[in-house]
DNA sequence: ACATAAATGTCGCCC
DNA sequence: GGGCGACGTTTATGT
């Protein structure tokens, strides 16, 4: 570990510290005056304030404002980054093809600029994601309807993957569309996508087989309007979250983020 | 403008920091060795590991890496923080409520800790955006077909708000949806759920006025499956990029991204 | 590289 | 505050 900071710095000497962090692989925080050009698969023109640029060893690049979770510009990883002294400005412009993106970040002043060497400790665990209840449904595929049985997951069909494809008590074709939060019209239009591909599929023109195919929407809960979509389809609805103990709520152990700070 | 930045400080003096900083409004880095818990509608856990942490007077908070355009872990706007130091560790929680949602960031160790007034210069300028599409097709409707007409734009249905609605020269009603980008499945699936939308509010049980209802999906290209599903619906592909000069890209004034470093 | 869909998506608009 | 869809979405995964 090691930081490396400068204040109000010459572009020059600006220069030459994100230089010698570029050759790092440092992580590099640049806090100053600035103008932000983005031409690619859109343009955008960002007027002279100060913001804070990011720029990460990966290639990413971020410029945030003192406001929102998004940047108010960015440059995905993957980009190669290059700073330059030019026109009296200290510039980082980062580049990417495919597409063909430029990020152009101008400062007429740097007020801070740090470099920090930081590797590894990106490994998180999630709970609480679609997979989760995936999983859930295959552990008690009851839950979906009475004697339901998987067949197969990601089971893919020409208007893409269904989520879980498995016969009911009757023998029937069900199609299974997962969502871990409350829902609305796209996620119907989406299982209607899927049907009516198991139907083609199956049914051919034969039109009792096609009816037979049964679609199930599984989520939290849904929208007036998935729910009157989900109605003219014909399709159910199973209420499910990702998590069984998602209702519960209660923990207090140490170290929990919802104890006391 | 001021920035205010201590090297390795003792938890009380990064609480003292981090307290002036909220009080004035600034916006905060943080850097340094630290794990980070979140529990809302999701949860999360993240082991031991240097990262950098900036919290926003707007509430926003992002837990960076030195990898990715997207934090590890973050909180939206609006969240409330507070800092705190216990067990030996230098704490910062994110709270927000609906959904309710916690992030917690425990620093063993802060490397150095920055706070930046930033205020203003937000206001961005984008061209390329799926508005520019609506107003390129509003201005020529014969691109879409000829002796097309605009009835309505964002013309709500039972299935949602339809891009354009209008009539082409027979009379006939044509539903479209505007794609700023290239198209999956999906695109069409929002388009067949409108004109299905439409059919049912026009035809009712008439099945000639609902043949009539034309469905438009505008977008730069089409994947192959979209192009099936879309052919499979009976409706059409109209070829538009978001601005004229998309396909130009030849441009070479000064003050642009394209020009040289 | 392209296609497809999930995401703690976020964000803005409108009801 | 919820519903709805766009977003320079990004990210992961499969082909």
């Amino acid at each position: 570990m090691r930081v490396t900071t400068v204040h109000e710095p010459s572009h020059r000497e600006a220069l030459w510290e994100v230089e010698s962090a570029f050759e790092r692989g440092d992580l590099i925080s640049i806090f100053g005056r600035c103008t932000v050009s983005y031409s690619g698969r859109a343009a955008s023109e960002l007027g002279t304030g100060d913001r804070l640029l990011i720029l990460k060893p990966d290639g990413a690049a971020l410029v945030h404002t003192d406001e929102g979770r998004t940047p108010v510009n960015w440059q995905p990883p993957g980009s190669t980054h290059h700073a330059a002294v030019r026109d009296g400005r200290f510039r980082v412009r980062s580049e990417r093809t495919t597409p063909a993106e430029t990020l152009l970040v101008r400062f007429e002043r740097v007020h801070q600029l740090s470099a920090m060497s930081i590797t590894g400790g990106r490994d998180l665990s999630l709970h609480g994601s679609e997979e989760d209840l995936r999983t859930r449904v295959l552990e008690r595929p009851e839950l979906i309807t009475p004697g339901f049985e998987p067949v197969e997951t990601e089971r893919e069909t020409s208007a893409g993957p269904v989520d879980i494809f498995g016969v009911d008590e009757a023998g029937d074709p069900v199609v299974v569309e997962l969502k871990r939060r409350r829902v609305g019209p796209d996620a119907v239009g989406q299982l209607a996508r899927y049907v009516e591909a198991i139907r083609d599929e199956l049914g051919g023109d034969t039109s009792s087989s096609a009816a037979s195919v049964h679609g199930v929407l599984v989520a939290p809960s849904l929208t007036d309007r998935a729910a009157d979509l989900l109605a003219d389809r014909g399709f159910d609805h199973v209420a499910l979250e990702p998590t069984a103990d998602a209702e519960g709520e209660f923990q207090a152990t140490d170290g929990d983020p919802d104890e006391s700070e």
